[in-house]
RNA sequence: GGCGGCAUGGCCAAGUGGUAAGGCAAGGGUCUGCAAAAUCCUCACCCUCAGUUCGAGUCUGAGUGCCGCCUCCA
């Protein structure tokens, strides 16, 4: 089976073929940096990031674009009560995310284009839908005229006739009179009293919030993507009016794929599911997560749900896949083990079924539940393998292991899961405090003092430290932060 | 009001016609001075009703419940 992606254009998986072979041309929506990212950004990153890679490794060379939109009403309100500029602001929660990012190691953008430095790329545009009679200035705004646009609606399946302007309570009063139609949007907007403003052909001002995207897409990808990506929540107004935009100027498909995340939710004090949004202020920050739980705890618990199904996060789930993080993780780092006890090579041959079962499952619209399935069949194997050598036991093919291994390596860095290196761990107590209990309590387990060997164990415990004992061995230790 | 999605074991979650993957948790056994995420074993009338079919979690219809979008949103 070769890669089929469903499209929300069609409704449909749909086979993958990209425009240029072996080249795919990704864009993916961004933040707008007025805050510190939270579960949901997390959730839709590492999706995307997991497309990214996977499409690389089937051999794809992908150019994936995402941009910042930092100019806007949220960062200018966030500037006001800081006293910070609203470039400062930006640049704060931008840095901020990239920090995010990394932990949930999530690579860098081929490049992450901003407003701010987009703007004549914008406002050609403007002046080209201009020209072409999508767009009208009025009153120092421009404004698009979506009743010109044919296709408008083909994307989020609306149609105008069927949308009721304003359902959702958020019509901008200011806007209205100035607009021809209800349903038109913004692709300019004057410059108000004391907020920064670029020169437009219109007057000084800002640009509106979805010609960004059109503009940057085109600098940097061309007229048409092969993928464009993002949350669910961006399906209609924002990807609907980016494709009135483009193509009423190109005349061109913009996207040959479009694919939307499902969202993280949250279950409220009601017990009520609802979507984790800023504006809902039920966000908790990835940065706060992080304190007490793994970056890859929460990548797990993503990749364990298909990229469009909703997920209703909360502790307890987090906790199930940090438990099974671990596992993955300590099977991960027996590279040490492989390399020096088994004196087996950490590159090399591979098992190709394992591999062939989890492409089956890639393949299928990214299916990485069932892709992680192999990835858990290749740590149970590896760790009762592993444990029947700790515990006296002999292996009967290390060669055989050390392939299952550098499968497991390769399977999980394909999904962008990454150990951390054994002694980087982050914990209440330095290693060389741990070893020095476990010295303790191997003296007070060869003069049989088992209350003091008791007290250690669970001391240790409460620092969230587990003791394993061996016959064979000094005993090991691992940790559940 | 319009459009769309979802409903599988204690929790999470795959599975789109052939007799229920996987993860976490739980219980029991092994191992252990004790312990352990090690090891072995156990754990599903797939929301309801009615159809189609030799056969349905999977298709059709009706119903019930939940969620999202309808110009702030990943």
């Amino acid at each position: 089976m070769a890669l089929h992606i469903y499209n929300t254009l069609t409704r449909k998986k749909e086979f993958f073929q990209p425009q240029s072979a072996g080249q795919v041309k990704f864009y993916c929506c961004g933040v707008t940096p007025y805050d510190h990212s939270h579960l949901g950004h997390g959730r839709s990153y590492v999706v995307w990031d997991t497309v990214r890679r996977y499409l690389e490794f089937s051999g794809y060379s992908v150019t994936y674009i995402q941009n910042f939109t930092d100019v806007d009403d949220k960062i200018l309100k966030r500037a006001d009560e800081t006293g910070l500029t609203m470039t400062e602001v930006a640049n704060t929660f931008i840095a901020s995310y990239h920090d995010d990012m990394k932990a949930l190691n999530i690579r860098p953008a081929t490049a992450f284009p901003r407003i701010t430095t987009s703007m004549p790329q914008i406002t050609d545009l403007i002046k080209e839908l201009e020209t072409a009679g999508f767009a009208y200035p009025s009153h120092g705004d421009v404004y698009y005229h979506v009743r010109r646009f044919a296709d408008y609606g083909k994307l989020s399946g609306k149609r105008l006739e069927q949308l009721e302007a304003g359902r959702s309570n958020r019509l901008n009063d200011d806007e209205v009179d100035r607009k021809q139609d209800p349903f038109d949007f913004a692709l300019w907007k004057a410059a108000q009293e004391g907020e920064p403003a670029w020169e437009s052909p219109w007057g000084p001002g800002r640009p509106g919030w979805h010609i960004e995207c059109s503009a940057m897409l085109r600098e940097h990808l061309g007229d048409t993507v092969d993928i464009h990506a993002g949350g669910e929540d961006l399906q209609f107004p924002h990807h609907e009016n980016e494709i009135a935009q483009s193509e009423a100027v190109t005349g061109k498909p913009l996207a040959h794929w479009w694919m939307h995340n499902g969202f993280l939710n949250v279950v409220d004090s009601e017990g009520k599911v609802e979507k984790m949004s800023k504006s809902l202020g039920n966000f908790v920050t990835l940065r706060n997560l992080f304190q007490e739980y793994s970056p890859m705890a929460l990548r797990l618990l993503v990749l364990n749900t298909i990229y469009r199904n909703p997920i209703t996060f909360s502790l307890d789930i987090l906790q199930a896949n940090q438990n099974a993080w671990h596992t993955i993780e300590e099977a991960l780092q027996l590279s040490d083990w492989i390399a020096s006890i088994l004196r087996q090579p950490l590159d090399g041959e591979v098992l190709s079924e394992e591999i062939e079962r989890f492409k089956k499952g890639m393949d299928d619209d990214f299916n990485t539940p069932e892709a992680l399935t192999v990835i858990f069949e290749l740590r149970n194997y590896l760790l009762k393998e592993y444990n029947t050598v700790t515990h006296g036991g002999t292996l009967a093919d290390p060669a055989h292991f050390a392939r299952t291994w550098r499968t497991l390596k390769l399977l999980s860095e394909v999904l962008g899961l990454k150990a951390e290196p054994i002694k980087a761990k982050i914990m209440s107590l330095s290693a060389e405090a741990i070893e020095a209990q476990i010295l303790l309590r191997k003296q007070a387990r060869e003069s049989r003092n088992w209350g003091e060997a008791d007290r250690i164990r669970k001391y240790l415990a409460e620092k969230g430290i587990t003791l394993i004992d061996h016959k064979d061995k000094p005993t090991t230790w691992i940790s559940s932060l």
